[in-house]
DNA sequence: TGGCTAATATAGTCACCCAG
DNA sequence: CTGGGTGACTATATTAGCCA
């Protein structure tokens, strides 16, 4: 019988650097001046991250350089007029691609009622007389009498800043997986234009298999709510010419609740992340990172109650005199949807090459994470700030804005 | 817009840590 | 053995950039 070896620790463990720090020192008279010398958090390194973060619930966390309180923080803000786009966690869960969960986080915004404003990548203005009105932005319709986004590959591609062969690939897997129906108009109306058709029945399923909404589930079945629409478009206003476009995705309760835009009470909201065209910038147009920053700065947001009465950030760990999150690329899957090694990648850009997020290791639960340290994340303020106040990124984002708002 | 190719990003897997 | 972590590797998928 082969005895059991206990299992030893092969690698060193990690040291942590002080060296960028500024040192203050923290009221505490269980360690010699010496000790306190070589580490000056010393005491703080003592207590886990959980009950650290448990002090920090209970009143604001003073920080050194805190993000909500620098002055590009605005700039990220969906509250604020700054595009960008929201892209819904059933989403992400549901594809795992970042630039295919881009675009067809995009297309929904087209399929979305025109009057919704906040959290979508829209300024408000006005495209064209009689725009905020209608009740779906796409307003095109194919031989079908399907309601339809008519486009092309050059402009979406302009829309989303992606590249055209991108969008073009993206968008035939989505229609391979059956997500959405891609065809050409050869009527004088909308010349050589593509046409593109949201699949009510599938995206429903996407959202269900996330989210367990029951009303999404019943939704499309046979005899079901959109059936029902069917046949009475069929029977009653087809032939009149004011009502010919077919009920589908965007008409369903579904897209309602997909979307947040159901007022429904006792029913948790849709959650998801607003990726500001500002990140996308930052990250070299690359979806995956832009999408990991904009989670991790979320949680560098202000909790905000119903009287607009600030209540200080999200993250609420206090160490070395700033504030951390306790995020593993695993949490950050679960919360995104992306794979967790893309996710992995997304962080090792971010930390590694850019520098727009600081990560140190620490102890969060001893009990759960089995006293192994656990990545703690902040923001690099003056990284962000400089790159947020670039010229460059603002001219480019003007660029993506007068496209965006150009009418067809 | 279509098609091509080289370059890059990603998904998936494995190995490892550690203490209850 | 388990479960919540980490990092590294590689085959394959995706993308940029060019031209017609």
């Amino acid at each position: 019988m082969i005895p059991k070896t206990k299992n030893k620790r092969q690698v060193a463990p990690r040291k942590i650097s002080y060296s960028n720090e500024i040192h203050g020192f923290p009221e505490s008279d269980n360690f010699s001046t010496e000790e306190l010398k070589s580490n000056p958090f010393a005491h703080e390194d003592l207590i886990e991250s959980r009950s650290l973060a448990h002090e920090g619930r209970k009143g604001l966390v003073p920080s050194k350089n805190p993000w909500h309180e620098s002055p590009q923080y605005r700039l990220l803000s969906p509250e604020e007029p700054n595009t960008g786009i929201w892209i819904p966690r059933w989403l992400g869960h549901g594809i795992g691609n970042a630039n295919r969960t881009r675009i067809l986080a995009w297309l929904l915004w087209w399929f979305d009622e025109e009057s919704t404003r906040s959290r979508f990548a829209d300024r408000g203005v006005e495209r064209f007389p009689g725009y905020g009105r209608e009740l779906c932005r796409a307003r095109a319709k194919n031989a079908n009498h399907d309601r339809c986004l008519g486009t092309t590959y050059t402009r979406l591609a302009q829309e989303v800043n992606l590249s055209k062969t991108t969008v073009k690939g993206q968008l035939q897997a989505l229609a391979e997986r059956g997500l959405i129906q891609i065809s050409r108009n050869d009527s004088r109306q909308h010349d050589g234009d593509l046409l593109i058709t949201m699949c009510g029945p599938q995206l429903a399923d996407l959202y269900y298999q996330f989210s367990k909404d029951k009303i999404a589930k019943d939704e499309f079945e046979e005899n079901g709510p959109h059936a029902q629409r069917l046949s009475r478009w069929e029977n009653d206003v087809k032939d009149l010419c004011k009502a010919r476009i077919k009920p589908g995705w965007f008409e369903s309760n579904t897209r309602r609740r997909a979307l947040n835009r159901d007022s429904q009470a006792n029913f948790p909201t849709s959650k998801g992340t607003w990726v500001p065209d500002y990140l996308f910038l930052i990250c070299d147009k690359k979806s995956a990172p832009a999408w990991v920053l904009s989670q991790v700065l979320w949680w560098f947001s202000d909790r905000v109650t119903r009287d607009a009465i600030s209540l200080g950030p999200r993250a609420c760990i206090k160490r070395h005199r700033h504030l951390w999150i306790a995020k593993s690329s695993r949490q950050l899957n679960q919360e995104i949807g992306l794979p967790e090694s893309t996710v992995r990648t997304s962080l090792n850009y971010l930390i590694g090459e850019r520098q727009l997020l600081t990560f140190d290791k620490w102890i969060y639960d001893r009990k759960r994470d089995r006293s192994q340290p656990m990545t703690h994340l902040r923001p690099n303020v003056p990284v962000l700030e400089q790159l947020l106040s670039n010229s460059d990124i603002h001219d480019e984002l003007l660029d993506m804005e007068m496209t965006r708002l150009y009418p067809y």
